[in-house]
DNA sequence: CGCTATCTTGAGATAAATCAAAAAATGTGG
DNA sequence: CCACATTTTTTGATTTATCTCAAGATAGCG
């Protein structure tokens, strides 16, 4: 559905922001034509990522790099103390990558494909040159960089429960797909259930739960890593602080309970 | 030791960036004079809060505003699902403030004043316009922004304990203030122990039970909204993750437990 | 001096962790 | 295509850090 015409040969075919399929929700975001040109050019190169494969790693100089993802999805994620993983970031399609590493020396994080995935490799310094005669461009940034962090703010809220957390994180996925397909009910997240776990800081056996929980109240249907959101307003109750069906149903109203099998 | 000439009056007194106790760590950082006096000039006006002053309240219009902290502290905050105040940010002279709110129509958190503080008002479009003959000042905010988002990154990094993330969030205090002096000891937080809950998000139960097992291990001394760090190394330990002394001692190594005076 | 805020401390309740062991899916080689 | 090994997911029993509820202590203030 991403892919289009192309057949993304590696740094060759430097397919042009104004074909690209994220150019809506990327970087030349309500540019015109001619300027969307514009920051075509200033892509370096692209790369094409297969699943597990690192952009980035921690520590790695970062020369004033930062990337466009074109298509796939990516996590990014940083070591605790007992070298347990913690992600803080998925991002897809649209999203910038390294914008918090812009004015830094080395990553503090890794960021790895979760499938397989394309990216426009850009370079600071060189924008920050372009800007001189392009400031739409250096504005166009200033408006991603504070969009994210309004985002991050927003993750800082917190949850009584995992399993409101879960409700968000299902909702804000979904959330961040429907720029064109506002009735879009499969998610297909590459990611194991160690990974949700890691996201959202619980095991994988209390992700397992939730979503057992939430399958039997029939607000989501899952099969494997492949999930249909079955009751949006029962998944956002959920996520907006409902208290869960622990005991009584109290019900989120959604009692169809659609059976999706499989 | 913020407020050094000047008598400060409410709006008038503009106190020159250049001679600001801030300069070194707010947006003007390593700049010229000259260039230093130009950003002096986009400030529109100067504002003074005592402790519990709004500066910006929820669904607000944000109209372009953004602050720099000239002297103060400041917290940001969003209500949570049950009217729960859950803190996202303390920021103190230097900081700047609504930089996440540059593309938003409205604001989506309050901050208000801790304590008796001062800010600069800057206006977001007039910064853009003034960029484009000054693109060292778009670059210094976009340099700011980058390292905002670094910031709240790791923020998202999880701790086991409450005490961990007690410990990490009073050596970041200690590092924001430390930028002159290294040996800064005191720690004058403004914040009673349902603040510091709603930050760490825990309760104030667990905050005062925190407070009373570091204060034991000596780590810290404690006097109402007073501290005192006593053991900077002992304190990292914890952060880093070295499990507290819930039972044995175990020590954290530095049983020698520094009364280190200054 | 008493009033009110804030802070401390205790006892019981609980969501999620940990430990542990099946069950299901995926991959490999004969 | 089927046995076997590996990984991932599910499910259960017990433990635990923190919450909730509640009472007592301390500081600040009119």
């Amino acid at each position: 559905m991403y892919e289009t015409s192309s057949s993304a040969s590696d740094a060759a075919s430097p397919l042009s922001c104004c074909e690209c399929n994220a150019r809506g929700v990327c970087l030349p975001a309500g540019m015109s034509d001619a300027d969307c040109a514009r920051v075509s050019g200033l892509v370096l190169q692209q790369h094409r990522l297969v699943r597990g494969d690192a952009l980035q790693g921690v520590n790695e100089p970062v020369h004033g790099r930062w990337y466009a993802i074109r298509s796939g999805q990516f996590k990014s994620f940083q070591a605790d103390q007992h070298g347990k993983p913690c992600i803080t970031r998925f991002a897809s399609a649209g999203e910038l990558l390294g914008l918090d590493s812009l004015d830094l020396d080395r990553y503090t994080d890794s960021t790895t494909a979760l499938c397989d995935s394309t990216v426009c490799e850009f370079s600071y310094p060189q924008l920050v040159e372009a800007a001189r005669h392009f400031p739409d461009l250096a504005r166009s940034l200033e408006c991603r960089l504070s969009k994210q962090l309004a985002q991050q703010q927003a993750l800082l809220v917190r949850c009584d429960y995992a399993e409101q957390k879960f409700a968000q994180f299902l909702s804000h996925q979904a959330w961040k797909r429907s720029y064109q397909d506002d009735h879009m009910l499969e998610l297909h997240l590459d990611l194991s259930r160690q990974e949700i776990a890691d996201y959202l800081d619980v095991t994988h056996a209390t992700v397992t739960r939730m979503i057992s929980r939430l399958q039997g109240l029939g607000i989501i249907g899952v099969r494997y890593r492949q999930l249909r959101l079955l009751d949006r307003p029962g998944l956002h109750q959920i996520a907006a602080g409902q208290h869960p069906a622990s005991k009584g149903g109290a019900g989120t109203a959604s009692d169809n309970a659609a059976h999706q099998p499989a």
